[in-house]
DNA sequence: ATATAATAAGAACATGAGTTCGGTAATATA
DNA sequence: TATATTACCGAACTCATGTTCTTATTATAT
């Protein structure tokens, strides 16, 4: 049963890889030469346990017409649209939302599985340190424009033409953008001269 | 010709939504059917254009050979083994990285771009705070036996058990596992108690 | 041991599905 | 207007591919 259970966990991998390297689902004979199995009954009859199991969905009568489960080909492939300043409001934020191939980064796909579209941007500066976020950091934001008080967000500051990240405090005509970093005051500016752009929603960061 | 991208742009959809909704590209029929096109041959010619703009790959003679570019099924899904003590040491380190479906998250693909696999876990704790990572935090880890000086890792401790994230610092016969939390104490352990399980490669977090 | 079920093999079958080809319509080019 | 180019049709063709059937090998249990 060692060996049995071995042949499966290799059917499941090598679909797993296929699906990877090509894009496409493996056919039930790729499967067999990827797995050096004699027949192709004998793969029908592991995948099918699979199937049973859970492991995978099968679309009878379909060519690879296989789907792992908990694979979802759900991309969550997410756009970067740029940086933010976390310190002094410092960058632009192009507001075209435009494919940017190459530009994007994957992330879980409990980001995104909301309404609102989901972007990254990149942090620059440290005005977010007590929320342990850092330079260098990449910041998940769930685009809306309005935010509730005390929310973390990305805003844009219409005349400066600048983006950065802050904590939001409506007070009145003006708005307070409150960083977290003990060592810095906030920004004050006019309700009019704010434009939310989304809320952070999440945090990545990638070590060397 | 604005009718022209109009079919193709169809297509490309159309492709799109059926990898999401099943798990595996469209065939030829099922895009004809999809689109409303009268012959297989139209869909072929198209996909052929598409092909030749480098919008998608296709495999000769494949059933369903489908790829979208851009749309990388390069899933960087990586297994989420469990979790880690970032305060005391507390949880358990399964050794069997077998697949355990569903219990994964997406990265970026840079994660996983290298050789060593990669996976994550769940941090339990603040031992880490001041290395901005908290309770609730996934690190994604990549894995490897060696650990430089300094390095933060997650660092098996036989005895005990018990899985535990802190910086590696060697020091004779025992090793040092320091918590960058300056209310914490490090621990020290005999070397020959610790097996590191890799190096953090990454952090990511999601807010509410 | 002997029965019974679980796996594996091999081959044949049926059809899903990519491809090809002759021909037409629409559009562009001369 | 003539002619080339591009886009579309239909249908047939061929192979890729899932499925099934029969017969060997194991396991597992009684």
């Amino acid at each position: 049963m060692t060996n049995l259970r071995q042949r499966q966990q290799d059917i499941l991998e090598f679909i797993a890889g296929f699906i990877d390297g090509h894009g496409y689902p493996p056919s039930v004979r790729d499967i067999q030469e990827g797995c050096s199995i004699s027949s192709t009954s004998v793969v029908d009859y592991n995948l099918e346990a699979l199937s049973k199991m859970g492991y995978l969905k099968r679309s009878k009568e379909i060519s690879r017409g296989i789907e792992l489960v908990g694979h979802r080909s759900n991309k969550t492939r997410i756009p970067l649209l740029g940086s933010v300043s976390a310190g002094q409001p410092l960058p632009v934020f192009p507001e075209d939302h435009r494919f940017l191939e190459d530009n994007s980064i994957e992330v879980d796909p409990s980001f995104v599985e909301q309404q609102s579209p989901v972007f990254a941007l990149h942090v620059k500066g440290n005005s977010m340190i007590d929320a342990l976020i850092k330079d260098g950091d990449y910041v998940v934001i769930r685009s809306q424009e309005h935010a509730e008080t005390g929310d973390m967000v990305a805003a844009w500051l219409i005349q400066e033409e600048e983006t950065t990240l802050k904590r939001f405090f409506p007070e009145g005509e003006r708005v307070r953008l409150q960083p977290e970093n003990s060592s810095m005051s906030p920004i004050f500016v006019d309700a009019h001269n704010v434009q939310i752009k989304g809320r952070v929603v999440g945090v990545l960061r990638k070590y060397k």
